[in-house]
DNA sequence: AATATATTTTAGATTTGTCTAATATATATT
DNA sequence: AATATATATTAGACAAATCTAAAATATATT
């Protein structure tokens, strides 16, 4: 059984190839993790000889299947904790993430297929990250960030890009809410801010750092 | 933050300290958690710096109020842990104490008050054991072990004195639930074995061993 | 009380994951 | 293409927790 150290690697490579193409490079990883480059390059050998990642030295490194099996069982795992955390325990969703990065390790057989069943398999987590299923297989959604959209195009919050407490405090302040509706009212080519009307019909202004965080659901004309 | 191996080892010694007397052994220790009588030496020294334990050479070990402390939370995560895999979760009991001890060591704060509150404030765990309360304060119960009934004498079974899953898993097999009901028929002078009536009438034969390991309320006259 | 046995501690080594400082390789710039 | 800069790796050390084997202390037996 893979340590947490392992484990914590892993899922870092995954997130890290999600976003920035497949191959992955040390700083990338020692940056994210907040560790040394010297200490990546030793944890990379050793997953590499686990057979986790393909790795030759100076050319970054990839998952191997077994791999990307690992990391998407750990965001199975974490994201079903999140749910739990948030829908049953009534934790604050900007708390939810970093108990999870906890919870995400313990291993027993059985134990995420009853917390699933729990849940009433949940599809999505209160982040709106889709939850891999148990054979890793995501429901996908087609969404777009906030900022690719135009004045007077009508969307759906589904889901936020960073899991930041600060970003998630903030977004809540704001009365921006998962799942719930807004319309484009204008667009400053200035500064890529925008002003957007919420459900409730406030208006309120959003930077363009903050619209290229939120994953939205564009509503077809 | 103590390591989760600074946690096992005070969970360890307050247990020991339960069962044997106030001073525990570094051979008793090293027994329970299956290493060598040279590593519980060397934690020992470290534990008695944290001052989680009052630590002399060759006498043995006590815990000092802050361990104590620690102790009785690492019990309260335990065994609301517990409560959460078996009452929600539905695993099976013979089973649950392995997986709280990954869980016990997660931490976050309000996170075990949430969770309390989530199961209803559960004052006895799956296996009968009383749930410390937030301030560390047990329910009491007055129970006595299963061998020192006599014949005719009626009662409830309460709790397990140990969480072995061979056992549970036998007396999951005989019939013997935990809050069930039952009377002594008959002890054999002989071996001590007992034979008792359950609740739905059947007569069963028990060991020593079995009984010594069973807590009953006793019925009063 | 002296000796034998059992228990506990020390000394020194090992594993995992980390670090700093120095070196090697790759990428960018002229 | 040569040089400068950024990135990655090696070498050597360290802390936590563990081990084996040897030495020290405590307990039991005669």
């Amino acid at each position: 059984m893979a340590s947490q150290t392992v484990e914590n690697y892993i899922k870092t490579v995954y997130q890290l190839a999600q976003s920035a193409g497949p191959t992955v490079s040390s700083s990338l990883i020692s940056e994210k993790l907040k560790t040394t480059s010297a200490s990546v390059t030793d944890m990379l050998r050793k997953l590499a000889s686990l057979s986790l990642i393909h790795y030759e030295k100076y050319r970054g490194v990839q998952l191997t299947a077994e791999g990307k099996s690992m990391a998407v069982e750990l965001l199975r795992k974490h994201r079903l904790w999140e749910t739990f955390l948030y829908e049953k325990l009534k934790i604050r969703w900007d708390l939810v993430h970093e108990i999870a990065e906890q919870l995400e390790h313990v291993s027993a057989p059985g134990l995420i297929e009853q917390l699933d069943e729990f849940l009433a398999n949940p599809k999505f987590d209160p982040h709106g990250d889709p939850i891999p299923d148990a054979r890793g297989r995501f429901t996908l959604r087609n969404q777009v960030l906030l900022n690719t959209l135009e004045a007077g195009d009508k969307g759906t919050i589904v889901g936020v890009k960073t899991q930041e407490s600060e970003f998630l405090i903030y977004l809540h302040a704001m009365g921006l809410i998962l799942h719930s509706s807004f319309q484009v009212r204008e667009k400053m080519s200035y500064d890529e801010s925008m002003k957007i009307i919420r459900g409730d019909g406030d208006e309120i202004q959003i930077s363009l750092k903050t619209a290229q965080n939120l994953f939205i659901r564009k509503h077809s004309e």
